[in-house]
DNA sequence: TGATTAACTGCAATCGATTGCAAAAGCATT
DNA sequence: AATGCTTTTGCAATCGATTGCAGTTAATCA
């Protein structure tokens, strides 16, 4: 593997000057500079990253962690994000933290050691788990920035879908169906200002519609999603419209009305949320809302771009919210007449 | 950021002995040891990984290509690779290629860079683009251990389903099924001796039964597949089943055929190829076939670690094989009695 | 007590770049 | 030719680790 000495002794002149003539600096002779781009161009020489790392004190690398990948909204966050690293000139380093983010403080530890130049964290359902440390971090200078919401994110940037407004709009979309009797399967989580279950519970309730305590189901692994189906199913009076947390939950619970003879929406309309690639492929195809995944990445990249050049080292943390719009498509309809 | 230096001052040696305590050598005396680590343990030292890498000349760090995430088949084969690859003490650096893969050759130059210790190349439906680089690459020491076929991938280890296998399988399963009249929804690839159409057709000569050559499509693109999806409905016959290269291609399918008011499998079979988590989803659920994704990431990166640590320095390429299975679920049945 | 050996510890080189500063070279002017 | 100024180039320090080798200290034995 070449390096500057190599490239150096071809063109009879010091390392030095080599390293200054591949930056383009002005300071060495254009002819000099010329030929020995053109000698290093010839021998096939790279810089060696690493070396150079060391001595700028930067990686020009990005840290991405993550929950997972197999809730499909994930790769769909990551490819963006990539996409938009990529873009900035930055490589990706990418850590799953797991499910229940059991990793997120070594893939932390980790990407510190490696001395990235700045962490984008996506939280998942657990929200940040390593706080105590990335806290620290976040102290001792290291750009990170947040996707998600949990108590304390203010103290970071952070980047997270309007999912309060998102859960408003359903609400309002069931009212309009005609929809009153309305069940919530849901995770256990809140997200505080931007929980979707209680913006969506708070909106109904604004317009005198509430809900009943046994009609919101809390469930955390897609087995509860099942058994919180059938019991529903054979509640009564049936509730005419579910509100799934996600659209990853809503099809399971299609899936299971569907086993039991149930019509959607003719008979029970079911909403999800995240707008999954699928969503649309699943039959009926499921109502449900998003928000441009592209722009939350770019949002996100671009804060922290920003942050490690250094325009924003005073700015306080700011969130960026990224708006969120209801899609209706075939799961949900007006509420049957008579309650079969 | 502290450095060895520090510490070495606290515990007043010099920073040769706190490199060697930390390393747990045997040339530091044990009581030394012991305190030079609770020192920095007590202070949070972390090793600065640019520097140790530079000195090392390793990073600990494994380059990994894949064309991207959108096919919900990536994001499984990530999410095992990374897993993986944090498991064997290594960094994931990601790169996303694109669908065309036009980066490949950035991200391969970016990785060599980086000095990363290996790259995991997955190569899509054009094969190795950028195989001029890598070969030379490969030639110059850098472990490199691809995932798919291509021409030339003897030369490298590589992983891959026995994609040929499962096609006749499948080939095999209509059969049984009576089916006689078959199309095909493909892709203009062709992965040599791990052809899934070449072999399909193959099978199903070899069993007297012909595939007419207009009821071979080759599609690009989801409008692709839409159009060939309609042309073949209007054929006549009608083809009584259809062998759809991906699972992806055949979810569109069904989808046509369903707004066709056609039904599946009564009217028509459609198979794909990929099992992908949603294929249990859609409705009918797809028949399939797959193979155990994560056993093949794990073949996959243990090559490749095997080849960093040097104990297959000199052992020839090899390639691994991965069974795959047909998995029949509901889109499969069988063919109607009386062609419609 | 002095010599010998073993057990530690530190010096200094090294990995491959970048960059401030000093020295050299080039050029014009007197 | 000597002077001064500008343009180029090279020296050497630096980033933060690892490690061979030499040197120090302590322990052992005669």
């Amino acid at each position: 593997m070449l390096k500057l000495e190599d490239i150096a002794k071809l063109a009879g002149v010091s390392h030095s000057t080599v390293s200054r003539a591949l930056a383009g600096s002005t300071l060495v002779n254009q002819a000099t500079r010329e030929r020995i781009v053109a000698i290093a161009h010839d021998q096939g020489y790279q810089v060696n990253q690493v070396a150079r790392n060391l001595k700028l004190q930067q990686t020009n690398t990005i840290g991405l962690i993550a929950p997972e990948l197999s809730n499909p909204y994930y790769p769909k966050l990551v490819q963006s994000i990539a996409n938009r690293v990529g873009e900035s000139g930055y490589s990706l380093q990418l850590h799953l933290s797991g499910k229940d983010q059991e990793n997120e403080l070594n893939s932390l530890i980790n990407l510190r050691n490696n001395r990235v130049d700045g962490i984008l964290l996506v939280t998942g359902e657990h929200g940040l788990v390593a706080s105590e440390y990335a806290t620290g971090l976040h102290k001792s200078g290291m750009p990170i920035v947040f996707m998600g919401w949990f108590p304390g994110a203010e103290d970071f940037d952070f980047v997270t879908g309007d999912d309060a407004d998102g859960a408003r709009q359903i609400a309002r979309h069931l009212l309009e169906l005609g929809h009153t009797n309305i069940a919530i399967i849901g995770k256990p989580v809140h997200r505080g200002p931007f929980d979707r279950t209680s913006s969506f519970v708070s909106e109904l309730a604004s317009r005198g519609v509430s809900i009943d305590a046994e009609h919101h189901y809390e469930v955390a692994s897609d087995e509860a999603v099942i058994l919180a189906a059938r019991r529903l199913i054979h509640t009564v009076p049936r509730p005419t419209a579910i509100f799934a947390y996600q659209d990853s939950i809503a099809m399971v619970v299609c899936k299971e009305l569907h086993a039991a003879g149930l019509r959607v929406p003719d008979d029970i309309s079911v909403i999800g949320f995240d707008d999954l690639d699928i969503a649309s492929f699943v039959s009926p195809a499921l109502t449900t809302v998003g928000c441009h995944i592209d722009a939350m990445a770019q949002a996100f990249v671009n804060r922290l771009t920003d942050r490690i050049s250094g325009g924003l080292t005073a700015a306080q943390p700011t969130d960026i919210i990224v708006p969120t719009v209801l899609i209706p498509r075939q799961s949900s309809g007006h509420a049957p007449v008579t309650p079969s």
